[in-house]
DNA sequence: CCTTAAAATGAATAAACATTCTATCTTCTT
DNA sequence: AAGAAGATAGAATGTTTATTCATTTTAAGG
């Protein structure tokens, strides 16, 4: 490949990066549907046609703004649990990682809380498929975490796959308030303790059983 | 009144429950804007005109059914609750009330779990801010009784507030899962031990303090 | 049974919007 | 510098769909 040919690449790609950087902004503030090709286009600072050249259609822009970020969220955990010792701190590290990035991707985070929990036709369509499964990826890591504490003594014996969930849940939840907020009060990684306190000693060997559960419908 | 405009009266809200209940089965599966007020009209055997009769326009419509639901919901939750003595037990009612209504309203509580962390659009519009304010009211009710319990020495002093949020995506989590599933394994509420386990272990006075949280990121 | 008011109908309307298409402009090659 | 190849533009297209409205149907009261 020649040199020439290489600067072509690149320029296509940074202009793919401004149209996708534009598509974010709105996205994140209208949704998915009330964002039109028009808007996108005059935020990019293109012609409507034009954006046509990079992305087949709109779902397809979408789909891959979701998707590449949610792979550098992947990449990003991966490398940080990596260098962890214990299930526990593995955990708590992957919460640390996950409100940071939150923190510095807030308009990507509006739309991934929405796509998360939202979208029935994301998740039927053959794109959404593709998002889905990154979402299953990280579930999955969590729950193996989970499984590799229990094994090691360090959790009691929960569902894994059911306790992983609660804590995305947990997480989606308070990115979710702190995204409302705007301005933005503080940063997001302060929850990360309350997260890891209130998950970690969740599922921790108890010394005494929580009897509250019991009590009859 | 005359008796013969009470009959009216009635006649009138079963016929509205017809549309919205046809409408609570479309949103619920097609979500709010891939659902077509031609075919509401058609799943409820009504002609098109006549929804604007009982609806000023779909957003109305979609509201209307969203608040009378959770309105329902937080009746059942205040009465439960009320039944309880200390705020673990209360915690732990909610927690199962929840659930059990979710696991009876599945259709709307896929519409309820998207509405809640998705529409942003919702959320500005003069209607959505009536359904946020009852969700709110929700998260507020869990924030008092956490604030109940840390006062009498059933929780360590933690953001009751925050709490709050962690626990209400705890629940919407675990709902989710259990409403993609099709068709659904089991009852939703076998969920409800986990929950509170995880939650009211995760607040309780610790014996001994987590320690995971404090490495560096 | 006839009148009148209310309720229901569904075809017509109009706006919105994703996508396409052709003309125009850049950029590269020779 | 000419012309080919490719990129960009934005107006035009066609479809979808919420909402309206003139008309018909239903039911109540006298």
């Amino acid at each position: 490949m020649t040199p020439r040919v290489q600067r072509k690449q690149r320029e296509h790609e940074a202009r793919r990066q401004e149209i996708l950087s534009a598509a974010e902004s709105l996205f994140s503030k209208h949704g998915f549907f009330k964002t039109s090709m028009a808007d996108i286009a005059i935020n990019a600072q293109f012609a409507m046609g034009t954006l046509y050249r990079f992305f087949k259609n709109k779902e397809d822009m979408y789909i891959s703004l979701v998707e590449s970020k949610v792979e550098e969220l992947e990449r990003l955990v991966k490398k940080h649990i990596a260098g962890e010792s214990t299930a526990c701190h593995k955990i708590a590290a992957f919460i640390r990682i996950k409100l940071d990035y939150a923190d510095r991707n807030r308009d990507f985070f509006r739309i991934y809380v929405s796509e998360w929990s939202g979208f029935e036709w994301t998740v039927k369509s053959a794109f959404g498929e593709r998002v889905w499964k990154l979402y299953m990826a990280q579930v999955d890591l969590v729950a193996e975490l989970v499984q590799e504490g229990i094994q090691n003594g360090e959790f009691r014996d929960v569902a894994s796959r059911d306790v992983a969930f609660a804590l995305h849940g947990m997480l989606n939840s308070t990115m979710y308030i702190w995204i409302l907020q705007c301005p933005p009060t503080g940063s997001l990684v302060e929850k990360a303790h309350l997260i890891q306190n209130i998950f970690l000693q969740g599922i921790a060997k108890s010394q005494r059983d929580v009897k509250a559960g019991h009590s009859a419908i």
